[in-house]
DNA sequence: ATCCTCCCCTAC
DNA sequence: TAAGGTAGGGGAGGAT
């Protein structure tokens, strides 16, 4: 609820939710919060809550007097708002409480909204995804006199569309004999990643403000700092002209451009009187690839505002161009700007190497980034010393510049401080997000009244493929190029330049050339005489990756401040896929950690500073998009990490190896274009032959559900590659549709939460066909299915456990079945995965033999999983007394199943990792070193904090499974019934086992209580054991998506 | 040979 | 103050 909503108070609306069954949380949770209410929201606001629905407070009031749950819809505070919110069953659901994620699902409705700030409606895409143009393109240097020639780079190759005209969004009509640009990668990751970076505690100094929003604390931290990052707004423009394009693509659309560009060229043929040449162009079989970009684009939308300052240098950034950035205490500015420099700004320096010598200078790349870099620091020692003081250097880093600014030397991504040394006169604007997406809409409507034929490459920029244009108009490419700038002028009063040539680097290099509100057409001809002028730096190099964001501040020096930062991230990761209706496997933490020979400060505020990453990941066995379970992962990798607190700069979360949810999933996904090579990597573990009309089946129907969201079509990315057989015709979306079987509606439209999990998920894919043979005898661990029986929907198996376990046969029969329910290949799967846990568990003894030490916890502790606090203090556990863990460090392995092919199904990953802890961050050996800055990467020293182990999972201090057992054992012996603390505290360990992957501890455990028990014929502590056993398996089934398995005579 | 993970890189 | 995000190619090195 937002502050704002006066009007019935908030607290009279919190009363009144609460006594209706909602809740009220005072802060926003994406998790949590269903509905915003409030009168009346600022604009950031609404962005930032704009998958959230907005409502006007009234609605609670009148729900209340009417004493029913009103349709929201008339008090919608934004009409804006897309999509179809469905409206509540009952009022209990106005906030999902807190529960297991399962019960989240049901609700949380809400639409997709996408982009579109305030209203901005059509910004509505879909998923789709189309590819990176830049694939292979970036050849380099070496490679490109001869490969840049040929068009190899830019094979947009198209397919002939069938016309899905169905999802009509604008007035366009379908023109079946267009194509859409379609990739063959199935890769498909969504990742999210944000980071962290905060200043020590010493530095309290700096941070007096403690109104500041920038802490890392605050709830709405993450929205604001998106909010106003342009990096995160250009990252998301740019996936959603992406998707737009392809929506386009695929619709269909009159292309009215195209008449005129036909009578201009009418006329002029006319004066010329009748060049036959035009018909015969049409011959011509070479492609033409524009590249089109705005000029200075922030700095020209910006100055639509401020006319006056057209001819100025002018620059786009939060700075405001006064007052001095502040000398942080114990930070080193001259020495990040120095690395920051390194790092991004290569350009300009290295002058005037041509790319005919390339090929072998190749190596001294190295030599010249440092020496780019002296002649920074040069400047930057200048600065420092510049007498008066009036050293003005803020790092706020300029978005765009003016060509005036450019004169200066002044570029975009630089620091604002050096920039205003470069050009005194600077004038900087603010930026205005919502002016470039307007001109963006703009620009990209412009081209696409032309053609579909459109990579999306940025907000101000993308690449066309003229080719078919210019042939059906007959145009040539300056004609096409002079008469879309005029347009985007004319629509916009912005200029943009293009250029255009056989393949996208060619046409990006041309580009730079005309740039200035120019054109240029790089024949054929030329290519060889103009690459052979160019610079090495207008190559479009390799690409790219990332970095980060952060916030700074003091806040937390403790554990528990990162780890909830961590939640918030894994919320908002949640939000992304959920967005998408995805789930993925595998999750990835990555660290930045303050480099031993950074300052503790760091020189830009809110900056990460000089830091060393680290990544980790997990794999999860079954996909997930639950934040409670991506922040559980993540905080037991920082834990693991071992990142001291204070040195943590930045924390990125990343979820891949997605795939659809099935709940209701009616996406398209994938789709990337390829405008080049598309090699097959031919291998080819042919799908498996059961399956194969997977393969075959490149089929749209899937679009059928954008109307038909009953439909359960699971949209699957081909993973293997096109056949090579045509080049220049990508042979298939990528994105293949499996039949949704019978069972699948019900389960959807029934009491699909219910089943949840591998099995569950499996079945939901496929009938089975076949009948396997019956499983090899598992006494031991084993997982079973819980598909058939029904669990309560809270998620309490209790009943049906029993059943299970009563059934004499539990195993070869129930689980049987549910196993031959399955596709043959899963069967398989689960099979494989069950053989290798079994293998695991062999190789874990035999790894115990490598002595592993942990410590020992002596305390009882409560929470086995420790924050990972222990920092110094830990150090001395190092002399404490420590067990040898019998499933040993090593072990953690991973099964993998079958790999490519089915990497986009539905894959049961019975991972039983065991509790991987261990893992240190390399850490910058800071020792006496006053290391100069001099460190070649591959040389700093990494020690590796072996030392102060993590507090593992442990029973009251017992960790190994024998230390344990002894535990257990005088548990046992001490009483004939058990106390409930007793009960509870097995409950939490066994949970924290599961927690760690450690389901191999678990199974001994338990069944070295159940064996126990029987032997000492302990009758009263059965229930017990039941209990315990049932909440065990509702973590298990919630991770794993089954259960464990255990012998059937377990209780009795 | 082929994967997977962890990294780096770079265009916007 | 500043808002250093993000997709995706590619390489090294380990596991299989
Ligand atoms: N380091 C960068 C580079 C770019 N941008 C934003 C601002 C730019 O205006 C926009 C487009 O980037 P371009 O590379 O196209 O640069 P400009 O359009 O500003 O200038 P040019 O005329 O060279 O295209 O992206 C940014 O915020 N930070
Ligand atoms: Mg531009
Ligand atoms: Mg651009």
């Amino acid at each position: 609820m937002s502050s704002n909503s006066r009007e019935p108070s908030s607290d009279e609306l919190k009363r009144l939710m609460m006594l209706h069954g909602g809740s009220y949380e005072h802060y926003m949770s994406k998790t949590r919060v269903t509905h915003v209410i409030a009168t009346s929201l600022a604009s950031s606001k609404v962005n930032e809550f704009k998958h959230m629905k907005m409502i006007r407070p009234e609605w609670i009031t009148d729900s209340v007097k009417s004493g029913r749950l009103l349709s929201y819809v008339p008090y919608q505070l934004y009409t804006a708002q897309t999509g179809i919110q469905q409206g509540l069953s009952s009022f209990t659901s106005l906030t999902v409480t807190q529960r297991s994620t399962i019960t989240n699902n049901t609700q949380q409705q809400s639409s997709n909204t996408t982009a579109s700030f305030n209203g901005r409606t059509e910004n509505q895409m879909d998923r789709s995804y189309c590819g990176s143009i830049k694939g292979n393109l970036a050849a380099k240097s070496q490679e490109l006199g001869e490969n840049l020639i040929e068009n190899t780079a830019s094979k947009v190759t198209q397919i002939d569309k069938r016309n899905n005209s169905h999802i009509t969004v604008n007035d366009k009509t379908v023109d079946s004999s267009f194509k859409v640009p379609n990739d063959g990668e199935y890769t498909l990751q969504e990742t999210e990643k944000v980071k962290l970076a905060k200043t020590t505690a010493t530095a309290a100094t700096s941070c007096q403000s403690s109104h500041s929003p920038a802490k890392a604390g605050d709830p709405d931290f993450l929205s604001e700092f998106y909010s106003n990052s342009r990096l995160h707004h250009l990252s998301t423009w740019k996936s959603e002209w992406r998707a737009y394009v392809n929506k386009l693509q695929k619709q269909g659309s009159s292309f009215p451009g195209r008449q005129k560009l036909y009578d201009v060229v009418k006329e002029k043929e006319m004066e010329v009187c009748q060049r036959v040449i035009s018909p015969l162009q049409k011959a011509k079989p070479q492609r033409i690839i524009m590249h089109i970009d705005m000029d200075c684009f922030f700095v020209s939308v910006g100055l639509k505002r401020r006319p006056e300052l057209k001819g100025k240098p002018v620059v786009v950034t939060h700075s405001r161009g006064k007052g001095m950035a502040k000398d942080t205490p114990g930070s080193d500015v001259q020495f990040e700007r120095r690395q920051w420099e390194l790092r991004r700004q290569q350009g300009g320096k290295k002058g005037k190497r041509k790319l005919s010598s390339v090929s072998d200078q190749q190596p001294s790349e190295d030599i010249d980034d440092r020496e780019s870099d002296d002649i920074g620091v040069d400047i930057v020692a200048r600065q420092q010393t510049s007498p008066g003081g009036s050293t003005f250097h803020s790092m706020a880093e300029i978005a765009s510049c003016s060509y005036e600014a450019r004169k200066c030397g002044v570029r975009n991504g630089m620091f604002m401080g050096k920039a205003k040394q470069l050009c005194p006169d600077l004038v900087t604007i603010p930026y205005d997000f919502e002016g470039y997406q307007d001109v963006s809409k703009i620009l990209y409507d412009t081209v696409a009244s032309y053609t579909h034929d459109i990579e999306a490459v940025s907000c101000d920029e993308m690449l066309v493929d003229c080719t078919d244009l210019l042939t059906t108009t007959g145009s040539n490419p300056v004609q096409f190029a002079s008469m879309l700038r005029d347009e985007i002028y004319n629509k916009t009063g912005c200029t943009a330049s293009a250029g255009m040539g056989s393949n996208i680097l060619l046409a990006k290099m041309a580009t730079k050339k005309a740039k200035p509100n120019g054109q240029y057409y790089l024949g054929a001809d030329e290519v060889l005489e103009f690459i052979h002028d160019q610079s090495i730096d207008n190559i479009p190099g390799k690409n790219y990756t990332v970095y980060n964001l952060c916030l700074a501040q003091p806040l937390g020096q403790d554990d528990m401040e990162a780890e909830h930062f961590l939640t918030e991230l894994s919320e908002e990761v949640h939000n992304r896929l959920f967005n998408i209706d995805m789930k993925g496997k595998s999750i990835t933490l990555k660290i930045m950690s303050r480099r031993a020979d950074a300052p503790q400060e760091t020189a830009k505020f809110m900056g990460h500073g000089i830091c060393n990453n680290t990544s980790k990941s997990v794999m999860l066995p079954i996909a997930t998009d639950d934040s409670k379970i991506i922040s559980r992962e993540c905080i037991t990798i920082l834990r693991n990490l071992k990142v001291k607190a204070t040195d943590l700069r930045g924390i990125g979360i990343q979820v891949q190896k997605l795939e659809p949810s099935t709940v209701k999933n009616n996406n398209v996904k994938g789709a990337q274009s390829i405008l080049n090579f598309a090699v097959p990597k031919s291998k080819e573990k042919v799908v498996s032959p059961q399956e194969n009309n997977n393969t075959s089946s490149y089929s749209d129907k899937r679009i059928i559900n954008g109307t038909s969201p009953v439909h359960d079509y699971t949209a699957v990315l081909q993973p293997y590659d096109t056949p090579q057989s045509d080049e220049n015709y990508i042979s298939h979306d990528n994105v293949d549709v499996i039949e949704s079987s019978q069972d699948d509606h019900q389960e959807i439209n029934g009491n699909s939460e219910v089943f949840h999990g591998i099995v569950g998920e499996l079945a939901r894919r496929k009938t089975a066909k076949k009948i396997l043979p019956p499983l090899p005898s598992m006494d031991d661990l084993s997982l079973t299915p819980e598909g058939a029986d029904t669990l309560t929907s809270s998620g309490r198996p209790r009943r049906k456990r029993h059943q299970v376990i009563e059934s004499e046969d539990y195993f070869p029969s129930p689980s049987q079945s549910c196993l031959n329910a399955l596709p043959v290949d899963l069967q398989k799967e689960l099979r494989e995965a069950y053989a290798q846990q079994t293998e695991q568990e062999r190789n874990k003894t035999a790894s115990n033999a490598a002595s592993m030490w942990l410590p020992q916890s002596n305390s009882p502790s409560k929470k086995p999983s420790s924050p990972l606090k222990a920092k110094s203090p830990g150090k001395t556990k190092k002399n404490s007394p420590v067990f040898k863990v019998p499933q040993g460090r090593p072990v953690r392995g991973r099964k993998k199943l079958s790999p490519k092919k089915l990497k986009f199904q539905k894959q049961p990953k019975i991972d039983i990792t065991v509790s991987g802890r261990k893992e240190s961050v390399p850490m910058f050996d800071n020792k006496e070193t006053t290391l100069t800055i001099k460190e070649i990467p591959g040389t700093s020293v990494m020690t590796s904090h072996v030392d102060q182990p993590q507090k593992s999972v442990n029973l009251c201090g017992a960790v190994s499974i024998a230390d344990v057992k002894t535990l257990l054992r005088e548990w046992l012996q001490s009483s004939t019934t058990p106390e409930k603390d007793d009960e509870e505290i097995m409950i939490e360990y066994l949970t924290d086992l599961v927690f760690d992957h450690n389901l191999e501890q678990v199974d001994l455990v338990l069944k070295f209580l159940n064996r126990n028990i029987c032997k000492m014929n302990r009758v009263n502590w059965r229930p017990s054991l039941w209990k315990i056993i049932d909440a065990v398996q509702v973590v298990v089934q919630s991770m794993y998506g089954c259960q464990l398995g255990l012998p059937t005579d377990f209780g009795f």
